[in-house]
DNA sequence: AGCGGATTAATGCATTTGCATCAAGATTGA
DNA sequence: TCAATCTTGATGCAAATGCATTAATCCGCT
């Protein structure tokens, strides 16, 4: 192909996004059929479900989710009209505000993880032993953006 | 987490959803700071491109693609507003067309690849040796959807 | 031949994303 | 001190996606 990139290389990446993007897809499509939000939905609570009351202010969680700003900042506001988040003035900056996830938003967590994980597993997990779960998600690990 | 899924293989389907949807957007933020259409153009060129004067009918493309129905029916629409796709009736199927890449089609390829393969290099094969590379691709072949 | 069901591709409408920009507040530095 | 700059988060508008449905055609069966 007249570049420096072996073969074999670019048949991995096209592996990663063709199985990434199908996976991701099928788990999407499971949680959907199962009536639940999206997983971005749950990739927000469970950080803000982590840091508890003290909240995270929203460019924190953009910046942990991989997410444009103007995307988080639609999120927090659907999060916010489906009960699941609350956003309050920040003290110290003027600007700013803090989310914090409500007891609604900590009770859908396990709802919403009820059908995910058995997504995972179908979709993921029963595809691959222990080990090799392991190894992949290591060498994914070295090629983190971040 | 009261489930069966062991927390390392959670760990790395979190991973995989994380570090691909980064490396995917890292890539196509290249392509369109170069000017370049986005990538699912490529993909669909490329598959074009392979079959040849044949063409394919878009229900094919469509599976080797992995894409939604009237994803796919609309990406062909402005595949061909740009001149990069032709589309003709099919003789044996009355419903069906056949879908064959134009002369311009074939030029941009080249064009999106220069841009395309060091977006890769830089934010994937750059941070894996060949054998690591072919392992991870090795282990996603394991979860391939199809 | 002709009906019932399946397949192919398109489309109207709602939701979501992307882009550019904006307003308000913070921060820096002369 | 206060103007210039940066940061934070929102938003108008355009493009893309998802969903449900549709029209046309094909296929299997009687």
């Amino acid at each position: 192909m007249s570049d420096q990139l072996s073969e074999s290389v670019v048949a991995s990446w096209a592996r990663l996004a063709r199985v990434s993007q199908g996976v991701l897809a099928a788990v999407e499509a499971d949680l959907k059929t199962a009536g639940q939000p999206p997983l971005t939905w749950y990739d927000a609570l469970l950080e803000l479900k982590r840091v508890g009351e003290d909240g995270l202010r929203p460019a924190e969680l953009q910046a942990r989710m991989l997410l444009a700003q103007y995307n988080l900042s639609r999120l927090l506001v659907r999060l916010e009209q489906a009960g699941y988040v609350v956003r309050r003035p920040c003290p110290e900056d003027g600007r700013g505000q803090i989310v914090t996830i409500t007891g609604a938003g900590r009770r859908l967590l396990p709802r919403m993880w009820r059908v995910y994980h058995s997504a995972i597993r179908a979709h993921f997990a029963d595809k691959l032993t222990v080990a090799e779960a392991k190894t992949l998600g290591d060498l994914l690990g070295k090629i983190t953006p971040g």
